[in-house]
DNA sequence: TCCTCTGTTAACAAATGATTAAAAAGGGGG
DNA sequence: CCCCCTTTTTAATCATTTGTTAACAGAGGA
Protein backbone atom coordinates (compact mmCIF):
# COMPACT_ATOMS: atom_id res chain seq x y z
CA UNK A 1 0.00 0.00 0.00
CA UNK A 2 2.55 2.43 -0.67
CA UNK A 3 2.14 6.34 -1.83
CA UNK A 4 1.92 7.67 -5.35
CA UNK A 5 3.87 10.27 -6.40
CA UNK A 6 3.57 11.83 -9.41
CA UNK A 7 6.29 13.73 -11.13
CA UNK A 8 5.51 16.58 -13.48
CA UNK A 9 9.06 17.30 -15.22
CA UNK A 10 10.24 18.32 -18.86
CA UNK A 11 14.37 17.45 -18.09
CA UNK A 12 14.44 13.70 -18.31
CA UNK A 13 17.75 14.02 -16.34
CA UNK A 14 16.13 14.82 -13.42
CA UNK A 15 13.18 12.99 -13.99
CA UNK A 16 15.04 9.37 -14.40
CA UNK A 17 17.22 10.81 -10.82
CA UNK A 18 14.16 11.14 -9.30
CA UNK A 19 12.38 8.39 -10.02
CA UNK A 20 15.29 6.23 -9.39
CA UNK A 21 15.39 7.79 -5.65
CA UNK A 22 11.58 7.37 -5.25
CA UNK A 23 11.23 4.51 -6.03
CA UNK A 24 14.40 3.11 -4.00
CA UNK A 25 11.98 4.94 -1.31
CA UNK A 26 9.26 2.79 -1.89
CA UNK A 27 6.79 4.88 -3.81
CA UNK A 28 5.28 4.12 -6.86
CA UNK A 29 6.32 6.63 -9.56
CA UNK A 30 4.73 7.75 -12.52
CA UNK A 31 5.30 11.12 -14.87
CA UNK A 32 4.79 12.81 -17.46
CA UNK A 33 6.67 15.50 -19.53
CA UNK A 34 4.71 18.45 -20.33
CA UNK A 35 1.97 20.12 -18.56
CA UNK A 36 -1.23 19.43 -20.66
CA UNK A 37 -0.62 15.68 -20.41
CA UNK A 38 0.51 15.82 -16.56
CA UNK A 39 -2.78 17.18 -15.83
CA UNK A 40 -4.86 14.58 -17.22
CA UNK A 41 -2.86 11.61 -16.08
CA UNK A 42 -3.03 13.81 -12.11
CA UNK A 43 -6.66 13.62 -12.67
CA UNK A 44 -7.03 9.90 -14.18
CA UNK A 45 -4.78 8.35 -11.49
CA UNK A 46 -5.22 10.68 -8.52
CA UNK A 47 -2.01 10.27 -6.85
CA UNK A 48 -0.57 10.80 -3.50
CA UNK A 49 1.29 13.79 -4.04
CA UNK A 50 2.95 15.71 -6.85
CA UNK A 51 6.24 16.99 -8.10
CA UNK A 52 5.72 19.51 -9.95
CA UNK A 53 8.46 21.59 -12.37
CA UNK A 54 7.55 25.55 -12.09
CA UNK A 55 8.21 25.64 -16.17
CA UNK A 56 6.35 23.09 -17.93
CA UNK A 57 5.76 22.45 -22.28
CA UNK A 58 1.76 23.30 -22.89
CA UNK A 59 0.57 24.31 -19.27
CA UNK A 60 2.65 25.41 -16.67
CA UNK A 61 2.91 24.20 -13.14
CA UNK A 62 1.39 27.42 -11.74
CA UNK A 63 -1.59 26.65 -14.02
CA UNK A 64 -2.08 23.27 -13.09
CA UNK A 65 -1.60 23.86 -9.60
CA UNK A 66 -4.58 26.11 -9.63
CA UNK A 67 -6.49 23.90 -11.83
CA UNK A 68 -6.20 21.32 -9.24
CA UNK A 69 -6.38 23.51 -6.21
CA UNK A 70 -9.99 24.76 -7.53
CA UNK A 71 -11.05 21.25 -7.58
CA UNK A 72 -12.91 19.45 -4.67
CA UNK A 73 -11.93 16.48 -6.22
CA UNK A 74 -7.95 17.06 -6.10
CA UNK A 75 -7.51 19.80 -3.68
CA UNK A 76 -6.82 17.45 -1.10
CA UNK A 77 -2.84 15.98 -3.43
CA UNK A 78 -0.06 17.62 -1.98
CA UNK A 79 2.37 19.63 -4.15
CA UNK A 80 5.89 20.10 -4.30
CA UNK A 81 6.71 22.64 -6.76
CA UNK A 82 10.13 22.41 -8.10
CA UNK A 83 11.96 26.06 -9.14
CA UNK A 84 15.16 26.27 -10.53
CA UNK A 85 15.93 29.95 -9.00
CA UNK A 86 16.15 30.49 -5.30
CA UNK A 87 14.44 34.00 -5.65
CA UNK A 88 11.81 35.11 -3.27
CA UNK A 89 9.38 36.04 -5.77
CA UNK A 90 8.79 32.59 -6.61
CA UNK A 91 8.74 31.03 -3.41
CA UNK A 92 5.59 33.09 -2.65
CA UNK A 93 4.05 32.65 -6.13
CA UNK A 94 4.74 28.75 -5.41
CA UNK A 95 2.38 29.23 -2.28
CA UNK A 96 -0.02 31.19 -3.62
CA UNK A 97 -0.72 29.27 -6.43
CA UNK A 98 -1.91 26.67 -3.37
CA UNK A 99 1.45 24.89 -3.63
CA UNK A 100 2.03 23.01 -0.40
CA UNK A 101 5.39 23.15 0.04
CA UNK A 102 8.58 23.93 -2.90
CA UNK A 103 12.17 23.05 -3.37
CA UNK A 104 14.64 24.84 -5.36
CA UNK A 105 16.94 23.22 -8.10
CA UNK A 106 19.33 22.05 -7.14
CA UNK A 107 17.89 20.09 -4.05
CA UNK A 108 19.16 17.59 -1.94
CA UNK A 109 18.18 14.12 -2.58
CA UNK A 110 17.65 13.66 1.32
CA UNK A 111 15.37 16.60 2.12
CA UNK A 112 13.17 16.37 -0.64
CA UNK A 113 12.39 13.03 0.78
CA UNK A 114 11.80 14.20 3.82
CA UNK A 115 9.24 17.05 2.58
CA UNK A 116 7.84 14.19 0.58
CA UNK A 117 7.73 12.09 4.05
CA UNK A 118 6.12 15.09 5.85
CA UNK A 119 3.48 15.98 3.18
CA UNK A 120 2.04 12.43 2.84
CA UNK A 121 2.40 12.17 6.49
CA UNK A 122 -0.62 14.80 7.06
CA UNK A 123 -2.63 13.91 4.30
CA UNK A 124 -3.40 10.14 5.18
CA UNK A 125 -4.54 10.02 8.12
CA UNK A 126 -7.91 11.25 8.11
CA UNK A 127 -8.62 8.51 6.02
CA UNK A 128 -7.60 5.28 7.65
CA UNK A 129 -9.94 4.47 10.40
CA UNK A 130 -12.89 4.77 8.02
CA UNK A 131 -11.34 2.51 5.70
CA UNK A 132 -10.66 -1.28 6.77
CA UNK A 133 -9.24 -3.79 4.26
CA UNK A 134 -9.23 -7.23 5.00
CA UNK A 135 -7.42 -10.03 2.17
CA UNK A 136 -8.91 -8.39 -0.81
CA UNK A 137 -12.52 -7.02 0.73
CA UNK A 138 -12.00 -2.77 1.18
CA UNK A 139 -15.04 -0.69 3.15
CA UNK A 140 -15.80 2.58 3.11
CA UNK A 141 -17.96 3.39 6.15
CA UNK A 142 -17.85 7.32 4.85
CA UNK A 143 -18.79 6.61 1.21
CA UNK A 144 -20.75 3.12 2.23
CA UNK A 145 -19.02 1.19 -0.30
CA UNK A 146 -17.61 -2.02 -0.43
CA UNK A 147 -14.97 -3.54 -2.92
CA UNK A 148 -13.87 -7.27 -3.67
CA UNK A 149 -10.84 -7.23 -5.53
CA UNK A 150 -11.39 -3.23 -6.43
CA UNK A 151 -15.05 -4.29 -8.17
CA UNK A 152 -17.71 -2.77 -6.07
CA UNK A 153 -20.29 -4.61 -4.54
CA UNK A 154 -23.44 -3.68 -3.78
CA UNK A 155 -24.92 -4.56 -0.57
CA UNK A 156 -28.34 -3.69 1.19
CA UNK A 157 -27.83 -1.82 4.57
CA UNK A 158 -27.83 -5.22 7.08
CA UNK A 159 -25.51 -6.65 4.81
CA UNK A 160 -23.39 -4.20 5.03
CA UNK A 161 -23.56 -3.54 8.73
CA UNK A 162 -22.62 -7.71 9.19
CA UNK A 163 -19.29 -7.47 7.00
CA UNK A 164 -18.50 -3.95 8.87
CA UNK A 165 -18.72 -5.81 11.89
CA UNK A 166 -16.94 -8.96 10.84
CA UNK A 167 -13.86 -7.04 9.72
CA UNK A 168 -13.48 -5.95 13.05
CA UNK A 169 -12.34 -8.50 13.78
CA UNK A 170 -11.51 -11.26 11.26
CA UNK A 171 -10.98 -14.71 12.13
CA UNK A 172 -13.31 -14.79 15.47
CA UNK A 173 -16.15 -16.62 15.32
CA UNK A 174 -19.56 -15.18 16.11
CA UNK A 175 -22.55 -16.84 17.49
CA UNK A 176 -26.07 -16.34 15.84
CA UNK A 177 -26.85 -13.86 19.47
CA UNK A 178 -24.05 -12.02 19.18
CA UNK A 179 -24.82 -11.10 15.67
CA UNK A 180 -28.14 -9.86 16.55
CA UNK A 181 -26.65 -8.34 19.45
CA UNK A 182 -24.08 -6.45 17.80
CA UNK A 183 -25.61 -5.87 14.33
CA UNK A 184 -29.55 -5.59 14.52
CA UNK A 185 -29.42 -4.07 18.42
CA UNK A 186 -29.47 -5.20 21.39
CA UNK A 187 -33.18 -5.04 22.14
CA UNK A 188 -34.78 -5.79 18.98
CA UNK A 189 -36.54 -9.20 18.98
CA UNK A 190 -36.04 -11.39 15.38
CA UNK A 191 -35.40 -14.96 15.00
CA UNK A 192 -32.20 -16.77 14.70
CA UNK A 193 -32.70 -18.34 11.78
CA UNK A 194 -33.00 -14.85 10.07
CA UNK A 195 -28.88 -14.46 10.71
CA UNK A 196 -28.78 -17.34 8.25
CA UNK A 197 -30.39 -15.68 5.83
CA UNK A 198 -28.30 -12.45 5.87
CA UNK A 199 -24.92 -14.34 6.13
CA UNK A 200 -26.62 -16.23 2.82
CA UNK A 201 -27.11 -13.10 0.81
CA UNK A 202 -23.56 -11.92 1.69
CA UNK A 203 -21.97 -14.93 0.50
CA UNK A 204 -23.67 -14.25 -2.30
CA UNK A 205 -22.82 -10.51 -2.65
CA UNK A 206 -19.07 -10.85 -1.80
CA UNK A 207 -18.74 -14.02 -3.83
CA UNK A 208 -16.58 -12.83 -7.36
CA UNK A 209 -15.78 -15.71 -9.84
CA UNK A 210 -13.63 -18.39 -8.15
CA UNK A 211 -13.12 -16.98 -5.05
CA UNK A 212 -12.51 -18.68 -1.69
CA UNK A 213 -15.45 -18.37 0.03
CA UNK A 214 -15.25 -15.56 2.98
CA UNK A 215 -17.45 -16.27 5.72
CA UNK A 216 -16.91 -19.87 7.15
CA UNK A 217 -19.77 -21.52 9.19
CA UNK A 218 -18.58 -23.29 12.51
CA UNK A 219 -21.17 -25.95 13.44
CA UNK A 220 -23.00 -25.13 16.70
CA UNK A 221 -21.26 -22.24 16.68
CA UNK A 222 -21.83 -19.29 14.48
CA UNK A 223 -19.80 -17.46 11.64
CA UNK A 224 -16.43 -16.00 10.83
CA UNK A 225 -14.81 -13.85 8.37
CA UNK A 226 -11.90 -16.38 7.13
CA UNK A 227 -8.96 -15.06 4.42
CA UNK B 1 -11.43 33.41 14.97
CA UNK B 2 -7.36 34.10 13.78
CA UNK B 3 -5.48 31.30 13.86
CA UNK B 4 -3.35 30.70 17.50
CA UNK B 5 0.69 31.04 16.48
CA UNK B 6 3.04 30.10 19.44
CA UNK B 7 6.41 30.77 19.82
CA UNK B 8 8.87 29.28 21.72
CA UNK B 9 12.25 31.28 21.47
CA UNK B 10 14.92 32.77 23.54
CA UNK B 11 16.21 35.52 21.53
CA UNK B 12 14.03 38.65 22.83
CA UNK B 13 15.14 40.27 19.87
CA UNK B 14 13.45 37.67 17.05
CA UNK B 15 10.76 37.09 19.23
CA UNK B 16 9.68 40.73 18.55
CA UNK B 17 10.00 40.61 15.24
CA UNK B 18 8.00 37.38 14.75
CA UNK B 19 5.30 38.75 17.34
CA UNK B 20 4.74 42.66 15.60
CA UNK B 21 5.07 40.85 12.22
CA UNK B 22 2.66 37.73 12.80
CA UNK B 23 -0.08 40.21 14.44
CA UNK B 24 -0.13 42.41 11.49
CA UNK B 25 -0.84 39.26 9.70
CA UNK B 26 -3.92 38.89 12.15
CA UNK B 27 -2.57 35.68 14.06
CA UNK B 28 -3.34 35.44 18.03
CA UNK B 29 0.61 35.23 19.40
CA UNK B 30 1.39 34.17 22.45
CA UNK B 31 5.28 32.57 23.27
CA UNK B 32 7.52 31.61 25.84
CA UNK B 33 11.49 31.98 26.59
CA UNK B 34 12.24 28.29 27.60
CA UNK B 35 11.36 24.68 26.82
CA UNK B 36 9.82 23.30 29.56
CA UNK B 37 7.38 26.71 29.91
CA UNK B 38 6.15 26.26 26.25
CA UNK B 39 5.61 22.74 26.53
CA UNK B 40 3.37 23.56 29.22
CA UNK B 41 1.86 26.69 27.85
CA UNK B 42 1.16 24.39 24.61
CA UNK B 43 -0.43 22.04 25.98
CA UNK B 44 -2.47 24.15 27.71
CA UNK B 45 -3.00 26.57 25.10
CA UNK B 46 -3.43 23.83 22.14
CA UNK B 47 -2.48 26.72 19.46
CA UNK B 48 -2.91 25.70 16.15
CA UNK B 49 0.81 26.24 14.93
CA UNK B 50 4.15 26.71 16.27
CA UNK B 51 7.26 28.26 15.80
CA UNK B 52 10.10 26.75 17.52
CA UNK B 53 13.88 27.18 18.35
CA UNK B 54 15.96 24.57 17.78
CA UNK B 55 18.04 24.94 20.68
CA UNK B 56 16.05 26.23 23.62
CA UNK B 57 16.90 26.40 27.57
CA UNK B 58 16.07 23.70 29.55
CA UNK B 59 14.07 21.09 27.11
CA UNK B 60 15.36 21.44 23.48
CA UNK B 61 12.98 22.03 20.87
CA UNK B 62 13.79 19.01 19.48
CA UNK B 63 12.63 16.88 22.63
CA UNK B 64 9.54 19.30 22.80
CA UNK B 65 8.59 18.60 19.26
CA UNK B 66 9.11 14.63 19.81
CA UNK B 67 7.09 14.82 23.51
CA UNK B 68 3.78 17.08 21.13
CA UNK B 69 4.43 14.24 18.47
CA UNK B 70 3.91 11.56 20.42
CA UNK B 71 0.83 12.86 21.62
CA UNK B 72 -2.55 12.18 20.42
CA UNK B 73 -4.26 15.38 21.68
CA UNK B 74 -1.08 17.35 20.16
CA UNK B 75 0.57 15.29 17.33
CA UNK B 76 -1.89 17.76 14.95
CA UNK B 77 -0.27 20.98 15.66
CA UNK B 78 2.22 21.98 12.63
CA UNK B 79 5.69 22.73 14.17
CA UNK B 80 7.94 25.08 11.85
CA UNK B 81 11.58 24.57 13.49
CA UNK B 82 13.43 27.73 13.48
CA UNK B 83 17.49 26.49 13.28
CA UNK B 84 20.49 28.76 12.83
CA UNK B 85 22.95 26.94 10.99
CA UNK B 86 21.35 25.85 7.33
CA UNK B 87 23.48 22.76 7.76
CA UNK B 88 21.41 19.71 6.00
CA UNK B 89 22.23 17.04 8.73
CA UNK B 90 20.06 19.66 11.05
CA UNK B 91 17.44 19.93 8.32
CA UNK B 92 17.14 16.24 8.07
CA UNK B 93 16.92 16.01 12.20
CA UNK B 94 14.18 18.56 12.18
CA UNK B 95 11.82 16.38 10.46
CA UNK B 96 12.43 13.24 11.96
CA UNK B 97 11.51 14.43 15.35
CA UNK B 98 8.03 15.23 13.37
CA UNK B 99 8.74 18.83 12.38
CA UNK B 100 6.62 19.64 9.69
CA UNK B 101 8.44 22.20 8.63
CA UNK B 102 11.67 24.40 9.12
CA UNK B 103 13.20 27.87 8.55
CA UNK B 104 17.03 28.95 8.84
CA UNK B 105 17.87 32.08 10.29
CA UNK B 106 17.83 34.74 9.05
CA UNK B 107 15.01 33.93 7.79
CA UNK B 108 12.58 36.25 5.06
CA UNK B 109 9.42 36.91 6.78
CA UNK B 110 7.45 36.74 3.81
CA UNK B 111 8.45 33.51 3.15
CA UNK B 112 7.80 32.41 6.25
CA UNK B 113 4.33 33.96 6.26
CA UNK B 114 3.88 32.07 3.51
CA UNK B 115 4.79 28.52 5.40
CA UNK B 116 2.49 29.58 8.45
CA UNK B 117 0.04 29.99 5.57
CA UNK B 118 0.22 26.85 3.92
CA UNK B 119 0.35 24.32 7.20
CA UNK B 120 -2.89 26.43 8.44
CA UNK B 121 -4.65 25.59 5.48
CA UNK B 122 -3.72 21.83 5.98
CA UNK B 123 -4.77 21.89 8.91
CA UNK B 124 -8.19 23.69 8.75
CA UNK B 125 -10.46 21.81 6.72
CA UNK B 126 -12.36 25.03 6.24
CA UNK B 127 -9.98 25.99 3.29
CA UNK B 128 -13.70 27.21 1.92
CA UNK B 129 -12.77 29.18 -1.12
CA UNK B 130 -15.11 31.26 -2.67
CA UNK B 131 -15.06 28.84 -6.13
CA UNK B 132 -15.48 25.47 -5.60
CA UNK B 133 -15.59 22.85 -8.66
CA UNK B 134 -16.20 19.51 -8.43
CA UNK B 135 -16.11 17.54 -11.89
CA UNK B 136 -18.63 19.28 -14.01
CA UNK B 137 -20.25 20.95 -11.54
CA UNK B 138 -18.93 24.49 -10.49
CA UNK B 139 -20.18 26.76 -7.42
CA UNK B 140 -19.99 30.54 -6.47
CA UNK B 141 -20.30 31.05 -3.38
CA UNK B 142 -20.08 34.71 -3.49
CA UNK B 143 -22.25 35.60 -6.93
CA UNK B 144 -24.47 32.42 -5.20
CA UNK B 145 -24.61 31.05 -8.79
CA UNK B 146 -24.10 27.47 -10.03
CA UNK B 147 -22.96 25.89 -13.04
CA UNK B 148 -23.08 22.74 -14.64
CA UNK B 149 -21.10 21.99 -17.47
CA UNK B 150 -20.37 25.73 -17.62
CA UNK B 151 -24.08 26.38 -17.85
CA UNK B 152 -25.85 28.36 -15.30
CA UNK B 153 -28.45 26.72 -12.84
CA UNK B 154 -31.32 28.06 -10.74
CA UNK B 155 -31.23 26.85 -7.71
CA UNK B 156 -33.61 28.33 -4.65
CA UNK B 157 -31.66 28.77 -1.25
CA UNK B 158 -31.79 25.67 0.54
CA UNK B 159 -31.06 23.85 -2.62
CA UNK B 160 -28.03 26.23 -2.82
CA UNK B 161 -27.05 25.75 0.68
CA UNK B 162 -27.32 21.54 0.26
CA UNK B 163 -25.50 21.82 -2.68
CA UNK B 164 -22.60 23.84 -1.04
CA UNK B 165 -23.07 21.22 1.74
CA UNK B 166 -22.23 18.28 -0.48
CA UNK B 167 -19.86 19.77 -2.42
CA UNK B 168 -17.25 20.35 0.73
CA UNK B 169 -17.14 16.52 1.23
CA UNK B 170 -18.06 14.90 -2.05
CA UNK B 171 -18.72 11.38 -1.75
CA UNK B 172 -19.23 11.40 1.70
CA UNK B 173 -22.49 10.21 2.73
CA UNK B 174 -24.99 12.33 4.79
CA UNK B 175 -27.95 11.27 7.14
CA UNK B 176 -30.94 12.94 7.05
CA UNK B 177 -30.51 14.18 10.44
CA UNK B 178 -26.75 15.77 9.08
CA UNK B 179 -28.16 17.09 6.51
CA UNK B 180 -30.75 18.97 8.56
CA UNK B 181 -28.57 19.84 11.25
CA UNK B 182 -26.02 21.21 8.83
CA UNK B 183 -28.45 23.05 6.08
CA UNK B 184 -31.50 24.01 7.82
CA UNK B 185 -29.78 24.14 11.31
CA UNK B 186 -29.08 22.74 14.90
CA UNK B 187 -32.42 24.00 16.52
CA UNK B 188 -34.60 24.08 13.25
CA UNK B 189 -36.85 21.41 13.58
CA UNK B 190 -38.89 19.98 10.27
CA UNK B 191 -39.74 16.66 9.08
CA UNK B 192 -36.99 14.39 8.14
CA UNK B 193 -39.16 14.26 4.66
CA UNK B 194 -38.63 17.52 4.05
CA UNK B 195 -34.60 16.51 2.64
CA UNK B 196 -35.99 14.01 0.50
CA UNK B 197 -38.22 16.95 -1.36
CA UNK B 198 -35.46 19.17 -1.65
CA UNK B 199 -33.19 16.22 -2.45
CA UNK B 200 -35.23 15.82 -5.37
CA UNK B 201 -35.54 19.48 -6.21
CA UNK B 202 -31.90 19.51 -6.22
CA UNK B 203 -31.93 16.51 -8.46
CA UNK B 204 -34.10 17.68 -11.35
CA UNK B 205 -32.49 21.42 -11.18
CA UNK B 206 -28.70 19.73 -11.99
CA UNK B 207 -29.77 17.52 -14.02
CA UNK B 208 -28.79 18.35 -17.27
CA UNK B 209 -29.44 16.46 -20.52
CA UNK B 210 -27.73 12.89 -20.49
CA UNK B 211 -25.84 13.50 -17.52
CA UNK B 212 -25.20 10.92 -14.70
CA UNK B 213 -27.14 11.55 -11.89
CA UNK B 214 -24.87 13.19 -9.12
CA UNK B 215 -26.60 12.60 -6.31
CA UNK B 216 -26.71 8.90 -4.79
CA UNK B 217 -29.11 7.63 -2.35
CA UNK B 218 -27.99 5.18 0.11
CA UNK B 219 -30.41 3.24 1.72
CA UNK B 220 -30.96 3.57 5.30
CA UNK B 221 -27.80 5.98 5.34
CA UNK B 222 -28.82 8.80 3.72
CA UNK B 223 -27.30 10.51 0.19
CA UNK B 224 -23.79 12.04 -1.51
CA UNK B 225 -22.73 13.81 -3.94
CA UNK B 226 -20.74 10.99 -6.62
CA UNK B 227 -18.83 11.48 -9.39
C1' DT C 1 -50.93 41.43 -4.57
C1' DC C 2 -48.42 38.04 -6.88
C1' DC C 3 -44.90 35.00 -7.10
C1' DT C 4 -41.36 32.05 -5.45
C1' DC C 5 -39.85 29.13 -2.06
C1' DT C 6 -40.80 25.83 1.66
C1' DG C 7 -42.61 22.28 4.23
C1' DT C 8 -46.26 18.77 4.68
C1' DT C 9 -48.81 15.08 3.21
C1' DA C 10 -50.34 11.10 0.82
C1' DA C 11 -50.11 7.69 -2.69
C1' DC C 12 -47.08 4.86 -4.96
C1' DA C 13 -42.96 2.06 -6.05
C1' DA C 14 -39.09 -0.34 -4.88
C1' DA C 15 -36.01 -2.54 -1.95
C1' DT C 16 -35.08 -4.97 2.03
C1' DG C 17 -36.30 -7.77 6.01
C1' DA C 18 -38.22 -11.74 8.36
C1' DT C 19 -40.39 -16.11 8.38
C1' DT C 20 -41.29 -20.50 6.88
C1' DA C 21 -40.57 -24.97 4.96
C1' DA C 22 -38.09 -28.16 2.40
C1' DA C 23 -33.59 -29.90 1.00
C1' DA C 24 -28.85 -30.70 2.01
C1' DA C 25 -25.01 -31.44 4.84
C1' DG C 26 -22.66 -32.83 8.93
C1' DG C 27 -21.74 -35.73 13.12
C1' DG C 28 -22.08 -39.38 16.30
C1' DG C 29 -23.56 -43.86 17.86
C1' DG C 30 -24.52 -48.34 16.91
C1' DC D 1 -19.99 -47.77 7.49
C1' DC D 2 -24.64 -46.59 7.62
C1' DC D 3 -28.57 -44.43 9.68
C1' DC D 4 -30.70 -40.92 12.26
C1' DC D 5 -30.87 -36.64 14.35
C1' DT D 6 -29.33 -31.95 14.32
C1' DT D 7 -27.80 -27.94 12.10
C1' DT D 8 -27.31 -25.26 8.12
C1' DT D 9 -28.48 -23.89 3.47
C1' DT D 10 -31.59 -22.53 0.15
C1' DA D 11 -35.65 -20.79 -2.04
C1' DA D 12 -40.01 -18.86 -1.95
C1' DT D 13 -43.22 -15.78 0.18
C1' DC D 14 -45.06 -12.18 2.72
C1' DA D 15 -44.57 -7.97 5.51
C1' DT D 16 -42.39 -3.85 6.42
C1' DT D 17 -39.48 -0.24 5.74
C1' DT D 18 -37.66 3.26 2.89
C1' DG D 19 -37.50 6.33 -0.88
C1' DT D 20 -39.89 8.78 -4.84
C1' DT D 21 -43.03 11.66 -6.68
C1' DA D 22 -46.68 14.95 -7.23
C1' DA D 23 -49.91 18.07 -5.41
C1' DC D 24 -51.12 21.58 -2.10
C1' DA D 25 -51.15 25.36 1.07
C1' DG D 26 -48.85 28.76 3.77
C1' DA D 27 -45.04 32.21 4.45
C1' DG D 28 -42.57 35.93 3.07
C1' DG D 29 -40.36 38.99 -0.09
C1' DA D 30 -40.60 41.90 -4.29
Amino acid sequence: MSAHVFIAEDEASIVSLLKYNLEKEGYKVSHSENGEDALKQIKSKQPDLILMDWMLPELSGVEICKNLKKDNKFNDIPVIMLTAKGEEEDKLKAFDTGADDYVTKPFSQKELNARIKSLLKRSKPQSSSDIVEFTDLKIDRITKRVYRKDKEITLGPTEFKLLDFFIKNPKRVYSREQLLNNVWGEDIYVESRTVDVHIRRLRQAINIQNTKPLIRTVRSAGYSLES
